[in-house]
DNA sequence: CGATTATTTGATTTCGGTCAAAGTAAGTGG
DNA sequence: CCACTTACTTTGACCGAAATCAAATAATCG
């Protein structure tokens, strides 16, 4: 019975895993997951350790299960922008060839589910809802890098800043509800990473944060941890 | 037989349509382009023509079969960003629910291929292949997304130009191999569209073009008409 | 604790934006 | 066919937001 998920018969390490429940692995049925967990590999790497190689192919993919894996590109005269950022239970890859190429780095420390391209690209032709949900997953991800296209163009860097801060808020704060007054979290970007994504500098990234600070709209402890005590005032500045 | 592609038994207007080869139709055999066709709108739109409305949800999706379509972001105080061109035989359609919203516009005058969005559903299910071309297209517009957010946010504005002349010759110029020397085409967005999509002024937009002709990388026939003589002038001006 | 790295702050420059005007093209109706 | 309107594009002068250059301060780590 594919449809009904129950705890039962599921691999130990699928028990509790978000990405059974949010992620792709929620197409699969137990005989599935059990099938898949052989070739599967748990594991963790540390801020700054490259996940997946702009030249290498690669031969595996993976669900992040904790922390936050960046999507970077490089001009060859070594300019870098960051084109995604991905948070549990996301899918980290790119099945099928890619026509531009990335590369995957863990922003903080990651916990990493991976398996084999070929593992997943048979479970597809044998469970086509798996690719519906990663068909979601890419559809979510083009929302986003879409958004952060208008930011890139548009946005002024004060509105850039609080977009920003706006949407780590969204995706890192546990169980952060649609409408929440407060909101604390650790960032997972250096100010240069920062720099990276919304296409400023350094310095121009810190002195919006600190007018930011100086107008209150969050408070900062240890340069990486935020607190925003109103969320409204901070998406007030985002600008859309 | 689903795989054997011929032409009988298939639909005239099917019969000679590039989504049939290279667009997502292909993933369909003679009976399902049948009945498919049987709710099928062939039609075209002028330029300026507004396709899919930010709003309204959608109801029909389309192929486009020639012409350019663009799709825009919009700030609250009417800053726009073109956040993506659709060419031929590109799927026009956001399939399950947006996250985020946009507006599909003809640039040029279009024509499309449409049917309802329960009957694409619908053939969805009965055949996964038509889910596959579709996560193919939309990873591929993923790709070029974040391709355009490296020039939003790290080129320069003359890169940003060549960058799009570039972009715009490869999908535009009929038989575009991978390397030609020169290319000749019809530019499909006025200088106010190239400046939303690029994330500039079009008094910048004009003042590179300007530049561009004056150090003769490109030649300029009645405002829109583009030659290019040597592609990898213009390609090593795009700072790639 | 000293060394290294990350962040902030300040002074100055510059690229692209804004404001303004002139040049061009494309209709439109007399 | 031509005056006239309207919309688009180019060009020029000037300005300002963010970049660059430079230094001080704070955090992190062995």
């Amino acid at each position: 019975m594919r449809e009904d998920i129950h705890t039962t018969g599921i691999p130990v390490l699928c028990a509790s895993c978000e990405a059974r429940h949010r992620g792709i692995c929620g197409a699969l049925g137990p005989d599935q997951l059990l099938a898949l967990s052989k070739s599967t590999m748990r594991h963790k790497a540390d801020a700054g350790k490259e996940l997946v190689s702009d030249s290498r192919s690669v031969e595996r993919f993976s669900n992040v299960l904790s922390g936050v894996v960046k999507l970077t590109k490089t001009l060859s005269d070594g300019r870098q922008q960051i084109v995604g950022l991905q948070f549990a239970p996301d899918f980290l890859g790119r099945p099928f060839q890619a026509e531009s190429s990335l590369t995957a780095e863990a922003a903080t420390e990651v916990e990493l589910c991976s398996f084999p391209r070929q593992a997943l690209e048979r479970l597809m032709k044998e469970q086509p809802d798996l690719e519906h949900r990663l068909l979601e997953q890419k559809l979510r991800e083009l929302d986003q890098a879409r958004d952060w296209m208008v930011a890139l163009g548009r946005k002024t860097a004060a509105e850039k800043i609080a977009s920003f801060l706006l949407m780590i808020a969204r995706n890192i704060d546990p169980g952060a509800g649609p409408e929440r007054r407060r909101a604390a979290f650790e960032l997972p970007l250096s100010r240069a990473e920062i720099a990276d994504f919304l296409g400023l500098t350094i310095e121009t990234v810190s002195r919006q944060i600190t007018r930011l600070r100086g107008e209150s709209v969050i408070r900062i402890e240890n340069n990486r941890h935020v607190i925003v005590d109103d969320i409204g005032r901070l998406a007030a500045r985002a600008g859309d």
